[in-house]
RNA sequence: GCACCCGUGGUGGAACUGGCAGACACGCAAGAUUUAGGAUCUUGUACUUCGGUGUGUGGGUUCAAAUCCCACCGGGUGUACCA
């Protein structure tokens, strides 16, 4: 047979469609398997190769699972709102609508080519008012659970996208989108108190299967710390500042304080401050700096000293001075630190800096020269000396700060609040009243969704507001609650909202009733496999476990967890080692290859071009190579006839169903189609194979290259589809050849291999190898000392 | 800076728990076939003075090290003054 993809490819991904056999069923009484790939932004641009890497992977899981009997849930939908989309209808007055419209008509037609198995009866848009209903419908239910507020803070905005940005949004100090420069603005803002879910957070990634990497990011954008808070009192006031400290041990060694230029006492205490004047200077200077310029600075510390202000050291009493500095964060802890140079590299060079004296009290470095972080016993700590640990230390000192009411343990995050807000147009609109009389309204529940209205001009407002307050029939509205005249709220969601949930809604997604119901909840959550990109690992992951917990604790969800298992893929690189970009012109599109080559080559080339979680740049030649593999592939239907198995062939089938088997669990695709390709070559030299044997093979491969393998098993008389068929089984007992090679070693050198019935016994394989000449050669004349025998591998003789 | 991961032929990459390094594929070379080939098939393909030597470099543990330990060099990812 011909591989001929050109009409093979459309005519099975018909007959998929009209039999519906991907779609997931409704019989509860088969055991399930539901597979999440992340849903993409359907930009103008179209799908890039890299999505069909992505989408790859768990497709041949969810393939190899529907063979092995399951019900199968493995849907696809799109995360359709964000800026990408408004700013290209901003530029070109086309409606957001249409453009997403297009682009997701253009996204399904790429994605049926390639022949994936989505169930297409169930995709999600949460740009769909029956979808961001459920969205808003969330947020609602967090604002009446305390878990929505308004804060006026200083945000990151972006001048050029005219939007006000998360921390995660403008990391670096650019505009995750426009990646413009970021500026400092004060803002009233939406934020979702996350931070209260940090603790439930972390403790939830002990009861998943999450690729250790990803776990260990997931901690550290929690970040925990657990430390002491200490009360530091402020010399001739009856005042105190608090700080955090998770080296309370070090105390002894404090010989200066340092608080965040925004510190409140400097107000409350401008009048003993002989130096205004100077503090304001610096503080002025610091407002003018980004966040990032902030942390940048790290070379050169900079601060001034409070004339006027002394603290004591709660542990010796001494008196040290206070100094502000930009160093030191109002966001993170309690805004104050104490400084001990001898143990911190950066008090060290801030002391360094400003001749502040340098006290050792911890022993094993050379505090003349830098800081020492270091364990060792502690010196110059009254009650603390001669102490060698710190754990001691630290227990020693928490129990004396708590004793003397200076202070206890505590604990902090690095995770801040999630600011929730877009001054855009294309985002769930957020279903909140401002009343002048009862304040914030949410908006009722009958009432959702909250429907986006439809407008010309999209851009922005000068002042950076929502262009939602431009429409005035939207703005202007009814207290719920009073039935006075008010506000309504003109801030969308960000693009997170609809990300946030979209996987419980997979499992059923045309409720109109709730957001999914308990009894379809019950059966598919939880997600038994989530692949994506590392890129999602922090945020969406995030922020999407968050807002699962939530919904589990007011009972809406059975599971505490959204995903039992997440892994991710590498990216795949430009040909010539780049990361794929437009400004490069080293995009490959799938279109392409699956025009040249077809949709099986696509798929198995993105497999096989190397490990599934490492980034691989594209090699057009390495595709013909696949090609070559499926054409002869196509080929053994003119070397295959008869029943049964081929004796000579038999360990080779048995061998190659486990392996792939095996290799498709663990995500190592590129190993089992090198099997297969093994396998074919034996079969190509042995020169013909039985039609079960065939029915085996394609089998095997279905789940890679599903459109050829149809078209064999329908030209050998398969049964049904063959993406359906059963998985093939393999019998252990039939993947051991009947004679076995072995390794013979002298002295660890390799000297010979021997090949020996596979029953035989160490003694004999031992006997077979020194008879072997080119063994003998080495231990002629020689003692033998020791002998190594590793069943069915390798005899190591040691001679002296 | 810190944390984690990774360094294997001309290339992408294999190698289970320490047990024959280089599977599989690309590329390249020679040959066959073809009007022709960017098609197909066959054979070869780490280096070598043919003793051996080889998994970034230098040490160590072991009968045996790509794999484990120590130091260093190089690259990637994440994070960034987190107290």
């Amino acid at each position: 047979m011909k591989y001929d993809f050109k009409t093979q490819d459309s005519k099975w991904q018909k007959k998929w469609e009209e039999a519906g056999i991907f779609n997931a069923s409704a019989d509860h009484s088969k055991p399930k398997f539901y597979g999440l790939v992340e849903f993409p932004y359907p930009s103008g641009a179209g799908m890039h190769v890299g999505h069909i890497k992505a989408y790859s992977g768990l497709e041949v899981i969810s393939r190899k699972r529907r063979m092995e009997g399951y019900n199968v849930l493995f849907p696809i939908g799109f995360d359709a709102y964000g800026l990408p989309t408004e700013n290209y209808a901003i530029k070109t007055g086309i409606h957001p609508r249409l453009v997403t419209d297009r682009n997701i008509e253009k996204f399904t037609s790429q994605l049926k080519r390639v022949g994936f198995s989505f169930d297409w009866t169930r995709t999600v848009d949460t740009t769909d008012e029956k979808y961001y209903k459920w969205t808003q419908w969330i947020f609602r239910k967090m604002f009446d659970s305390g878990l929505v507020f308004r804060a006026t803070t200083l945000v990151n905005y972006c001048p050029s996208c005219r939007v006000v940005l998360s921390n995660e949004d403008s990391q670096g100090g650019k505009c995750d989108i426009c990646h413009s420069d970021v500026i400092q603005k004060s803002k009233d803002v939406w934020y979702l108190r996350i931070t209260e879910y940090a603790d439930k957070l972390l403790e939830g990634l002990n009861h998943v299967d999450y690729l250790p990497n990803i776990k260990l990011q997931q901690e550290n954008w929690i970040g925990r710390s657990e430390g002491a808070f200490a009360n530091f009192a402020i010399a001739g006031t009856g005042d105190y500042l608090r700080i955090y400290t998770t080296r309370c041990d070090t105390m002894f060694g404090v010989t200066f304080m340092v608080i965040a230029p925004e510190h409140p006492i400097i107000e409350k205490y401008a009048g003993r401050i002989k130096n205004m004047p100077e503090l304001e200077a610096y503080r002025a200077e610091c407002a003018k700096k980004t966040e990032f310029e902030r942390t940048q600075l790290v070379k050169d510390k900079t601060g001034v000293r409070i004339d006027g202000l002394t603290a004591v050291n709660p542990a010796n009493g001494k008196e040290i001075p206070i100094y502000i500095s930009d160093y030191v964060m109002m966001g993170y802890g309690t805004g104050a630190i104490m400084a001990v140079p001898a143990h911190d590299e950066r008090d060290y060079d801030f002391a360094k800096k400003f001749g502040i004296d340098i006290i050792e009290v911890i022993k094993g470095g050379d505090i003349s020269k830098e800081a020492y972080t270091g364990d060792g016993e502690m010196v110059n700590s009254g009650f603390l000396n001669g102490i060698k640990t710190k754990k001691e230390a630290i227990d020693k000192m928490l129990a004396f700060l708590y004793e003397n009411g200076l202070g206890e343990k505590g604990v902090q995050y690095k995770m801040k609040d999630w600011a929730f807000n877009r001054q855009r147009y294309w985002g769930e609109p957020i279903p909140i009243v401002h009343c002048p009389r009862c304040g914030m309204v949410g908006v009722p529940y009958d009432e959702l969704p909250l429907k986006l209205p439809d407008m010309e001009n999209f851009a922005p407002g000068e002042g950076g507001e929502s262009p939602l307050a431009k429409v005035e029939s939207f703005v202007n509205c009814i207290c719920p609650k009073c039935g006075g005249k008010a506000r309504r709220e003109t801030d969308t969601m960000p693009q997170w909202a609809g990300s946030s949930w979209y996987f419980l809604r997979y499992c059923d997604p045309h409720n109109d009733e709730c957001l999914a119901s308990m009894d379809e909840l019950k059966y598919w959550m939880p997600v038994d496999w989530y692949n994506g990109g590392m890129e999602h690992v922090t945020r969406h992951m995030i922020y999407s476990r968050f807002w699962h917990r939530f919904l589990y604790d007011i009972g809406f969800v059975p599971t505490a967890e959204p995903y039992a298992k997440r892994t991710a893929q590498g990216l795949i690189l430009g040909p010539d080692g780049d990361k794929m970009s437009k400004s490069k012109g080293n995009v490959v599109d799938p279109n392409t290859i699956v025009d040249e080559y077809g949709a099986d080559v696509l798929r198995v080339y993105v497999l096989f071009m190397g490990d599934y979680g490492s980034a691989a740049p594209w090699n057009e030649n390495s595709v013909r190579g696949c090609k070559r593999f499926l054409e002869r592939v196509a080929g053994l239907t003119d070397i295959a006839s008869g029943k049964g198995e081929t004796k000579s062939l038999e360990a080779s089938f048995h061998k190659t169903v486990k392996k792939v088997s095996a290799d498709i669990e663990a995500m190592k695709y590129n190993t089992a189609i090198a099997a297969m390709m093994t396998l074919i070559n034996e079969i190509y030299d042995h020169g013909y194979l039985t039609t079960d044997e065939l029915g085996v093979f394609v089998r095997l491969l279905c789940p890679f290259a599903p459109h050829v393998c149809e078209e064999i098993w329908e030209s050998i008389g398969g049964n049904g589809f063959c993406s359906v068929a059963k998985w093939p089984e393999w019998d252990e007992s039939k993947t051991v050849d009947e004679t076995v090679q072995y390794a013979v070693q002298v002295l660890g050198k390799l000297r010979a291999v021997i090949e020996v019935p596979a029953d035989f016994s160490k003694e004999q394989v031992l006997t077979a190898a020194k008879a072997d000449p080119k063994v003998a050669q080495f231990i002629n004349g020689k003692t033998v000392v020791k002998e190594i025998f590793v069943p069915g591998k390798l005899v190591n003789i040691v001679v002296k």
